[in-house]
DNA sequence: TGTACATCAGTGAACGCGCGTTCACTGATGTAC
DNA sequence: TGTACATCAGTGAACGCGCGTTCACTGATGTAC
């Protein structure tokens, strides 16, 4: 952004705030995780570096910030995806391509959100894996961990269906997020292969990891 | 490395270079690969940062040959775990298993690979998926393309011996590598989470993804 | 066997860079009287 | 309506850091005579 940006009038400083998140989440799209530094932000922001300190605490505030948003909107596709269809392969399939080609398009968040995801506190760990809504602080993992239990109602409804020959839907559902999950990390860190359609292998993926028949 | 070493003797000057691999694929698994840089491998290695050059033409060329040494390790392993068995679906299940136990042991070396094949060259989008080994420069993305050859031909394997229903070997390859990837970047990344064991979820997915009967 | 010398393995100091972060500040905007 | 002042949004200069890389060098090792 070589264009300077003129400043807020006063009340509206918290504009800034959303205009660095926007910023932000273009320089990790172009550049990378590593890229995404404060000075790179503020130069997309069209701002001096120490600007950004009125709003986030530091580099790492600013990352996280922007990987909370990806996965929100992540969040809001999949969901928008799934409630699109009355029948439960219908509802699994679209969001898992809802999700593939929501992540394909942006590989560097979603890569984001893995790498971020990695480094903080034990809420995964802490759940069961079906447990205990009522202590639930919702915080970011909480709301990774929500998509997981769709995902696992997903299949469970295929499964009352008859449509489905699963008989551990949780087990079932780490096989399709990890054949979703890899098959857009292969696209994303080695995009020069002759890969079948996205669409297509998606499908297959999760047909036979959710032991979808009929 | 706080004890220093002591020179080598002359004509012994190569030795240094072994050390240097060694020590880079030591920082690469603890610091990961933006830890990776020619003074930490100098400081592992316990010689002067400048000494690297007489090796290595810069820090991207340590980089590639630490990727390419895993890369050489993960092949023999995989390659050493298919030959134990005769069995079609057990060498593919014993293969698939060895490639997610050596992968989840050096995350930081697997992921390094996949960063590292991202920015290089055309050839794996050159050749056709069966073509051509005539024209074959044997670089790094070669040889990872001969190990999906040989998922490919293990599939085919199966489909041989009655014990598979796959009709695209190609297509159901990219299938069980997606799920077999995904399961490996999951814990990698995601390390706080109730997983089932990896052996078995490896197993439960390829069998699903190469369409195994039996 | 002794000595002068070439070679080789490796070093220490220095460079310029982008980074995260701090600090004291500026100048426009709104408000109290 | 005018003016003094507080507040707010944002800046510019500077810091110390680790980095990749360069350069001229050192000193042990081997070799020619």
């Amino acid at each position: 952004m070589s264009t300077p940006r003129q400043r807020n009038r006063r009340g509206q400083g918290a504009r800034l705030h959303d205009d660095i998140l926007a910023a932000a989440a273009r320089v990790l799209d172009r550049d990378g995780v590593e890229g995404l530094s404060l000075r790179a932000v503020a130069r997309e922001t069209g701002i001096a570096a120490p600007s950004i300190y009125a709003h986030f605490a530091d580099r790492d505030a600013v990352l996280t910030a922007v990987v909370e948003l990806y996965l929100a909107r992540l969040l809001v596709t999949v969901t928008a995806a799934r409630d699109a269809h009355d029948d439960p392969v219908d509802a699994l399939l679209a969001s898992a391509n809802a999700y593939a080609r929501f992540a394909a398009e942006e590989p560097a968040g979603y890569r984001a959100l893995f790498g971020r995801i990695d480094r903080t506190g034990p809420p995964f760990a802490a759940r069961a894996p079906f447990g205990d809504p009522g202590t639930d602080q919702r915080d970011r993992q909480a709301i990774g961990l929500d998509a997981f239990d769709h995902l696992v109602e997903g299949i469970t409804a295929c499964v009352a269906a008859g449509r489905s020959a699963s008989r551990d839907p949780f087990a079932d559902a780490v096989c399709v997020w990890a054949g979703v999950h890899g098959l857009v990390m292969l696209h994303a860190g080695l995009a020069d292969f002759p890969y079948p359609a996205l669409t297509e292998t998606v499908e297959a993926v999760v047909r036979r990891a959710a032991l979808i028949h009929d």
